[in-house]
DNA sequence: GTTGTTGCAAAGAATTTGCAACATA
DNA sequence: TATGTTGCAAATTCTTTGCAACAAC
């Protein structure tokens, strides 16, 4: 795996690369689903790295803050995924926890159209799709 | 308020009409913006209705479930407002957790194309922009 | 009367915080 | 070396459950 760009992207995020962190990018990467810090750390651990509870919880939401994690919703519960850099949206298999990234320049129209019409000044818009996907079914 | 109409449509829910959730749908009638839980209870509470939290809970569930609630996430708390019945998709306000109702034919166009286009069976999909709201600028 | 509902207290689960030891830059 | 990070244990917060009293139909 490309360890330097990882390192790289980090730092630029204002973010120490710290052994966890990149242990818990490289293992969220190349995943289709979203999971939940909980879920995470479990596979970290028996995985036989050496990470806490409270690091992956705190990684997890340094890097979706950082913008590198989407964040899904699984019940009340926050789970998480490796993302793009540019805006898209998501197409979840609710069976599972696929989620695939789908840009969607009719939704980006749709949202300003709206906003603009009803006066609000835009801070964010989520679209997503939930289903069974082709494989599930 | 039309309590003849709340009772009718809690019946046809498969739910008893009792006191408490009568109450609750009252509260949450012409409320723009949506609730936790834990707010709708202290506000109740101090508005003199003798309710429990847990029967709070178990009464916006059961709302939602039957469909007259819409259910939003803050910060990983679920929170609760009176809904349409026809499908619709939202635009919050952030500040003031206002919630606005509106139609969109387009993104109901655009989800059954994606969909279609990678196979999946569409189980649902929501459509929320989040934003500040002009008296809130 | 039967069955669904309530509400308290207690349990459960997810997430956060204090703080001393430690690793990174 | 200076400062950000880790991880444990404990605390918080949201939410659910057990169960006996109670209310709706």
């Amino acid at each position: 795996m490309d360890t330097t760009t990882t390192d790289r992207a980090l730092r630029d995020a204002g973010l120490r690369a710290t052994r966890q962190r990149l242990t818990v990018l490289d293992s969220l990467r190349g995943r289709p689903e979203a999971v939940t810090a909980q879920e995470l750390h479990m596979q970290l651990r028996q995985a036989g790295e050496p990470i806490g509870l409270t690091t992956v919880y705190r990684t997890v939401t340094a890097l979706a803050d950082a913008g590198f994690l989407d964040v899904f919703n699984r019940d009340g519960e926050q789970a998480f995924r490796l993302c793009g850099d540019v805006h898209h949206h998501h197409l979840v298999c609710e069976t599972c926890n696929t989620v695939e990234e789908i840009p969607a320049a009719e939704v980006e129209r749709w949202v300003a159209q709206v906003a603009d019409r009803h006066g609000y000044e835009v801070t964010g818009h989520r679209a997503d799709i939930f289903g069974i996907c082709s494989r599930c079914r």
